[in-house]
DNA sequence: TGTTTTTGTTAAGAATTCATTAAGATTTAT
DNA sequence: ATAAATCTTAATGAATTCTTAACAAAAACA
């Protein structure tokens, strides 16, 4: 399953260097060039890293660390700040306000895809391994799912969308971002695959399949 | 009877943060900060599970958890490594030298919590002569198995998939973990090998083979 | 409201994955 | 060195899962 890096550089040759090596690499990339489209795009999405520019017009890289840490769901994605900076006690401030590390201008590729891969595997080692949610519980290291303490039997593809879902409680997922992270990059398939998986997983949660949500003409949801 | 933890870590609020949580959770949880002190009271206690910071004053982590390793009668003891380092070529030389776990820094208390009681719960296991899961019974010294009290004949291979079952019943194996935990480093065999070695060994359980259970594109379990 | 677009569901065939066998290779024991 | 036991692979058929296409139902649009 393929981890999303949310890109927020408002240096266009910077940001698209970031994002063409990251989605070399096997990662999700999504860029945008200010803090406010970064937020809406947390907001709906799952996210597994940020690397976040600290000169941003608007919303300023500080403040937006801090809001980002003090907001509930989003506050254990990592942050590494990008910056041509070297000031000792803004580092300490930021690490302070919660990044995670930093990468500094001008940056080798291979730095970059050290340190991305690097924060990304602490911070799936650290994942719990039970999440429950509305009565919805899923073991990962039993590949096991529960439906108000009744054990039910899920296929892999059932069992990472939900298991995508209960992470990220009432974001919604387009289809196209389904496929991309759960199925790969294979071009070759239909949108409406999704669509039947949805309809096999909501058929095996039985009640609790009125938690995915259907937003029509943008994708679903896990609504609690 | 209540279990301990050995806490060595040297930075204060984190060492206090981990014991007070264990403490609350019900274990003996005893906190040093540096080596030498852990050595002494390994010496004189009975320890079932350590945490170990890896950037200690004096003799540095690494070095302690070969010693650990080395010396007889507490080489058992499973190590938990706490550390802010993500290198993966760490990683691994540590795991080599006997690390069971790594719980990386900044961590969660529900993840603190999680990886030692598996921890604990995979050792108590793991020190057990005989291990019993409905009816299979498994003797570690003898290497002898028998299913509902007649004996049956395992080749090691067999014997070594089926300890490894018995000791995390539920817990669902890839082909690929296998294949690196029972034979070892060797990338030239074959996914398909893990099967045949399957196969092989629920003929031997006979009615009890229903309890090695295939997960189709994540691997197998053995469910009670 | 009527039309168009989007979503839900089903079932069938395709594709993948798994189980089992048997044969040759390797290892172990005598 | 020979025989026996064990392991690995490849092949075949069985079982499961996936994908698509088709039609029904629901939602959006105008």
């Amino acid at each position: 399953m393929k981890q999303t890096v949310l890109i927020i550089e408002d240096d266009r040759y910077i940001g698209e260097l970031i994002e063409f090596n990251l989605l070399k690499s096997g990662y999700n990339a999504i860029r945008t060039d200010n803090a406010n489209d970064g937020l809406i795009f947390l907001n709906q999405h799952n996210v597994d890293l940020i690397l976040l520019d600290l000169m941003l017009p608007g919303l300023q890289g500080e403040e937006f660390l801090e809001f980002i840490k003090a907001k509930s769901g989003i506050e254990n994605i990592p942050i590494m700040i990008v910056t041509a900076k070297t000031d000792e006690n803004l580092f300490v401030k930021l690490l302070d306000s919660g990044a995670d590390d930093f990468l500094i201008k001008p940056f080798g590729i291979k730095v970059l895809l050290a340190k991305t891969a690097a924060l990304l595997r602490r911070s799936t080692a650290n994942k719990l391994n039970i999440l429950e949610m509305d009565g919805i519980k899923i073991n990962r290291d039993e590949h096991g799912v529960s439906v108000e303490n009744k054990n039910i039997e899920l296929t892999k593809t059932e069992f990472d969308l939900l298991e995508l879902f209960l992470s990220n409680p009432n974001k919604v997922f387009s289809r196209e971002y389904l496929l991309s992270s759960i199925w790969g990059d294979d071009d070759s398939i239909s949108d409406r695959t999704v669509d039947v998986h949805i309809s096999n997983l909501r058929k095996k949660l039985g009640k609790k399949s009125k938690n995915i949500k259907s937003i029509p003409k943008v994708g679903y949801k896990f609504s609690v």
